[in-house]
DNA sequence: GACCAGGCACATC
DNA sequence: GATGTGCATGGT
């Protein structure tokens, strides 16, 4: 039986070190975990150098524009009136509970911070354990779309697994351990990219494969 | 031109 | 409670 173990060594043997989130500071990965929601990631990559360029990455700054001039900053990463929506949603939360600063939010217990974070309408299952892990260093195993993809083909969970239950299959099965939630998930989502494609998938060169 | 991308909330049955 | 739908750009 392929163990989750066994399955994050082969990826780390065949891709090597993944170095995620692709950011410069925590409340970077935040704007992030939400622009890329169902997004290509080089899209987000687009918006966020928006911002940079007019010097807008700070929460105070976001927050003052109107969603009508965020949306027009992040406008790549499409669903751009949702997600300016959602964004000020969550920099009100930020700023209102922890006056935006990374030492308060991440001084919280996990898991009430984390359905401190459920309860902001934009944020779900997948984008809140998003900033857990990779912008507050929490132990929580994020779950998205590539990991289900590629759990199922290897028969590993039944198709109608919920996040909680394959979040729980990782969770329950490794050691919580920060650096390797991290890297294992953005290993996931590598082969995900490359290998576990949705309708051509290339299941006949998966690294996974034996041998 | 169809399909996909590091989801989520809400309507409707 | 589960199933369906809107949101939308940019790359392959």
């Amino acid at each position: 039986m392929k163990t989750l173990a066994l399955i994050y060594k082969k990826l780390y043997y065949h891709f090597g070190p993944q170095h995620w989130w692709p950011a410069d500071s925590p409340f970077e990965v935040m704007v992030g975990a939400i622009l890329t929601q169902n997004t290509n990631w080089a899209n987000v990559e687009k918006a966020i150098d928006n911002l940079k360029a007019n010097r807008l990455l700070e929460p105070k700054k976001l927050y003052r524009l109107s969603s009508k001039r965020l949306a027009q900053l992040i406008r790549p990463v499409g669903y751009y009136n949702i997600k300016a929506r959602r964004l000020r949603k969550f920099l009100k939360f930020f700023l209102k509970n922890f006056h935006a600063s990374i030492t308060k939010i991440s001084n919280q217990a996990v898991q009430e911070l984390r359905q401190h974070l459920l309860s902001v309408n934009g944020i779900g299952q997948e984008t809140a354990d998003s900033i857990l892990l990779y912008a507050l260093n929490k132990p929580i195993f994020v779950i998205d779309a590539y990991t289900k993809r590629i759990l199922l083909r290897h028969h590993l969970i039944k198709e109608d697994a919920n996040y909680e239950i394959i979040q729980n299959l990782f969770m329950q099965n490794l050691k919580k351990d920060v650096k390797l939630f991290n890297d294992f998930h953005a290993l996931l989502v590598r082969l995900g990219k490359e290998f576990c494609l949705k309708n051509k998938p290339k299941c006949n060169q998966c690294p996974l494969n034996d041998k």
